[in-house]
RNA sequence: GGGGAGGUGGGCCAACCUGGCUAUGCUUUCAGCUUUGGGAGCUGAAGAUCCGAGUUCAAAUCUCGGCCUCCCCA
């Protein structure tokens, strides 16, 4: 008998696994003839709407408003923050010829909205009471990365949500940094849940343009870091760039102080599946499943019409309780619709045969743990909400647990290789991270292939009275996280 | 940035080195029969040599160019 099944390692060879589910789960289709360009196909965008969504959210409970700007950036505006255009200028797609003519000035495909959108602030904001103005855009951002692209981990498209705020004050710039921190908090950990941590980024190693950079640094199962949302306090840099400015309560003018902060759906959707996923292919919380729950028809021969009928009533009961709920009446065997929906990760399953017929028992089968139970059909709404909170749950934790594995010390270059070879975080101290310690920095990753993510935020982590940098032997000012990287 | 590998029906592959008949097998899809509690079986059907040039009586196969993809390392 042939088997054609789902069969990966993620342990072992998470690479593979990767690739593998994502084809083999139908969320994207790399043939399509753009470098870098990849189809998402529905059943990964209808788990980005739900993430949208859940973004959106918070963020609109914290004051932000939606907009849509356009995707088109005059180079006239690139060119006003310097440390901005050097930043992304190396990557960026630019539109040279409209309707055969050659532009006098080229229009750039933006590769984040900071230039569109504060040209449009500095027209908005005249006083103190257009402030402070909270905005935020879920769209496509265009970066041609040189280096080697994955679907959802990095490609030349990418898509996501940018929220860009101004205040009148340092102070309060400050306290949205932190918000957009908790939020990432409440959505991407405790909604979605994948770990992070929130990282300081060196001097050496901030958004272009930006005063400080906190990045939300996320692990992989082969245990390297990849970046998820990042707040930036921007500070006053790009409000003189684009004369973003308000008459103050001195009536003096005053450049605004900006925020941006930038989660990007597709890229946590790679974390996602690959923190929950097992061997058998997608694990899906319940809240973004695509397809919480699918019923499955049992036949036997003689009662065909009747159990159909009855997978199909229960569904549409299921549904009208507010569970998106699929009945695969398909001819395949069930064992075949097992694996099926099992790869694309749908959190439970009720299956409907003669049995059932007889008992009014279901049994449900969870795809978290593979525990099945018999429920009786009234408590079925119920016992499946109660089942849908505890996967969400134990994924969640059991993420945790994993990751709190992967923190580990070192205290030389020699310590900090081997540490690295495991995997995961390896704090060390460091003798700066101002742009002095960058030189340092430079040579750990030359040694080790390791990168600093920065200070730990919110963290205690100092280094003891003796400790020296593991690059140059100088005392350590700090101790800061390593790790490989996406 | 450096180094590999590759492009044949929707998917995976054989044939390529050594040019030659109706392009192989599995899977998929469709029709029918049959079956269904962890990837069932039978019969029939549909569907392909990346693009361009060259060599040749003859190109999936050889040569050159282009486009595209994947993998590994920095």
């Amino acid at each position: 008998m042939a088997f054609d099944g789902f069969d990966f390692d993620k342990e072992k060879d998470f690479s593979t696994w990767y690739s593998e589910v994502v084809k083999r789960a139908e969320l994207c289709d790399l043939r399509y003839n753009v470098k870098g360009f990849v189809v998402f196909r529905p059943w990964c965008v209808m788990s980005f709407k739900k993430m949208y969504a859940a973004f959106e959210k918070e963020l609109e409970a914290s004051g932000h408003r939606p907009a849509l700007f356009p995707a088109l950036v005059p180079e006239e505006n690139f060119l006003k923050e310097k440390e901005h255009v050097e930043g992304f200028a190396p990557d960026l797609f630019w539109v040279t010829e409209v309707a055969g003519n050659k532009l006098g000035e080229r229009l750039a495909m933006r590769p984040t909205s900071e230039t569109a959108m504060y040209k449009m602030y500095s027209l908005w904001i005249q006083g103190l009471s257009d402030l402070p103005l909270k905005i935020y855009q879920s769209c496509q951002v265009w970066r041609c990365e040189t280096k080697a692209t994955r679907p959802f981990i990095r490609s030349r498209e990418f898509h996501w949500i940018e929220a860009h705020d101004v205040f009148a004050t340092m102070e309060e710039a400050e306290a949205q940094v932190r918000t957009d921190m908790e939020t990432t908090e409440r959505v991407m950990h405790l909604q979605f849940g994948v770990p992070f941590i929130y990282f300081k980024r060196p001097e050496w190693d901030k958004f272009p343009g930006a005063v400080e950079t906190f990045g939300a640094d996320s692990l992989m199962p082969d245990g390297k870091t990849i970046q998820q949302p990042s707040t930036h306090l921007l500070g006053q840099n790009f409000a003189k760039a684009f004369d973003v400015s308000f008459l103050n309560s001195k009536g003096e003018r005053e450049f605004g102080w900006q925020t941006c902060y930038g989660p990007a759906i597709s890229r946590i959707y790679a974390s996602v599946i690959s923190v929950h996923g097992d061997n058998k292919g997608l694990v899906l919380p319940f809240d973004l499943a695509p397809v919480q729950v699918v019923v499955i028809p049992v036949q036997k021969k003689g009662l065909e019409e009747k159990i159909v009928a009855k997978a199909k009533a229960v569904a549409a009961s299921l549904r009208g309780r507010g569970f998106s709920v699929e009945c695969d009446c398909s001819t395949s065997t069930p064992g075949f619709k097992y694996n099926y929906w099992e790869l694309r990760g749908v959190p439970l399953r009720v299956e409907v045969g003669a049995r059932e017929m007889e008992s009014g028992e279901f049994v449900v089968a969870r795809r978290d743990t593979g525990e099945k139970e018999k429920v009786k059909e009234m408590e079925l709404p119920a016992r499946l909400n109660g089942l849908g909170v505890a996967i969400s749950d134990n994924l969640r934790l059991k993420a945790d647990a994993w990751f709190a594995k992967q923190l580990h010390c070192a205290s030389s270059m020699e310590e900090l290789a081997k540490a690295l070879d495991k995997g995961g975080f390896v704090k060390v101290p460091l003798c700066s991270v101002k742009m002095d310690g960058k030189a340092c920095a430079e040579k750990i990753k030359a040694e080790t292939v390791g990168d600093v993510r920065g200070t730990r935020f919110g963290g205690k982590d100092k280094p003891v009275h003796s400790a020296v940098c593991v690059a140059c032997g100088k005392p350590a000012d700090e101790v800061v996280f390593v790790a490989r990287q996406y």
